[in-house]
DNA sequence: AACTTAGTTTCACATAATGGAACCACTAGG
DNA sequence: CCTAGTGGTTCCATTATGTGAAACTAAGTT
């Protein structure tokens, strides 16, 4: 299978960024060797190009790599552009005011979810989600709204990348069980998690699709069990569809003012 | 002088990227090939190649690219970990409480200024900055704070990044006065901005400096002409001087929990 | 059907990455 | 003071990779 580096030389430089990334901390060299495939020489020139691209520091003081702050100018771009949150931004704060619950805006990654942006609920309840994070895609509402649409071959990729985890008595464990929820949630156009992540906590997620049916995301509205019940969440289906088609024809139509396709037609000079 | 892509391959590739993120939206494979030095072919196989690593998404019904979700997870792992950022935010928040305004955290990236966080005053201000936005160096208190304790040959670097623009009428718009600012500040400890990017916006901006005087960035408390003066904020210089201080222990002397040289000496074993 | 325009693939060639080994700079131990 | 060990950096012959002109294919256009 080996999903893994593939990519030449670009796509080990950033394995290796992934990797520092993952330590969560600066890392000294040493630390990243011994956790790296790669020879001593190979890892250091990595290193430093990526230290010299801004994508690391280095911090000569402590003697350890950190990552850069070019990425955090990336991401900003990468976030502002990713066509569904900007858009989706104020969809969501109005859909959060109204329902008083949190709302989720999530995005496949791998078989994982990514949960884009979040509004808090009037009263917040305690729970793992958080923008920029990821999670489960097999028992989280988002994870699942999205599955449920993924064509084959896509879906079969998606399912293979996750790892089966009972998180809670609730849980999906095995493809098969969460296949024919899948199958409803497709019929239904609309998720629930019955608590199978995290106890107590439920919620109805919707995936945004493309005219196409060409899954963009999910939005997801999110409660306790302490709160209202997977009844009450349904209630607000109705509330939820249209912002859920509002994003996606948003997202989908979204062009630049000036896009016009550059008046090429009218330059048929030659190069 | 062309500082420009440098190393390699993964350079190259990197520049792609920042191309893409550049045109702040979808682009097609045209429109990157004629903004772009590289050959057809080149272009393509990096774009295949950042694409194929998560760094960019392509859209297949509108034959456009973008930047990838994988940029999101590691933007989101920067910021995490950017020393700075995470220890610095309870203490943005205390401030911005106690003194009411807009507070701003900065780093320098490549002479210019990045917001990294921010905290909106309790009656906010319409202004440029915004976390995740870079900003000029030259005219902007943070930037002047990090500038004023660079050593010779960092400023120098940073200085020729420099494209002075006349913002306003009070612009430092030559190297010459922007130097004798920074020796002023230098020596003052703090900085101000006298409405140089903004008219009606005014800030005192204080370093974050490690022991051995190294930048780490700035801290900055905003407001306008309209609700204070510099001599206002001036006021507030003993508040600041104990939260810049604070922030560059903390950043500095945060190991991770479990950091303890990883018991090496014990394992003498061989390979 | 002939002719664009936009994107993809080929292939001989040049460049750039590789990694083993040698080389510092320090620190610790004898 | 010398010697061994560790952590980091540099060399350099070998080889894998990236390069880009040109050829090709798939959609339009006229």
């Amino acid at each position: 299978m080996a999903q893994a580096t593939g990519d030449g030389t670009v796509g080990k430089a950033l394995d290796v960024l992934d990797r520092v990334a993952s330590f969560g901390r600066a890392v000294r060299f040493s630390d990243l060797l011994e956790a790296s495939p790669y020879p001593k020489a190979t890892l250091y020139r990595h290193l430093q190009t990526l230290t010299h691209q801004g994508m690391l520091s280095f911090d000569p003081d402590r003697q350890v790599y950190s990552l850069g702050i070019r990425l955090v100018r990336l991401a900003h771009a990468a976030w502002q552009q990713s066509s569904l949150a900007p858009v989706a931004r104020p969809h969501l704060e109005a859909l959060s005011q109204k329902v008083g619950e949190t709302v989720h805006l999530a995005q496949l990654d791998h078989g994982q979810v990514l949960y884009v942006d979040k509004r808090n609920a009037t009263r917040p309840i305690e729970m793992y989600s958080e923008a920029g994070k990821v999670g489960p895609a097999y028992c989280t509402g988002v994870g699942k709204a999205m599955l449920a649409f993924l064509e084959e071959p896509a879906l079969q990729e998606a399912l293979s990348q996750q790892s089966f985890h009972r998180f809670t008595p609730h849980t999906l464990i095995d493809a098969d069980a969460l296949r024919a929820d899948l199958q409803a949630i497709n019929a239904r156009g609309y998720a629930f998690d019955r608590e199978e992540h995290e106890p107590g906590i439920i919620c109805v997620a919707m995936p945004i699709l493309t005219g196409k049916g060409r899954v963009l995301g999910a939005l997801s509205v999110t409660s306790s069990t302490a709160r209202t019940s997977l009844g009450g969440l349904e209630a607000l289906v109705p509330l939820i569809r249209p912002v859920a088609a509002r994003i996606a024809d948003e997202a989908e139509n979204w062009r630049f003012p000036y896009e016009g396709r550059k008046t090429k037609q009218t330059m048929t000079a030659g190069t």
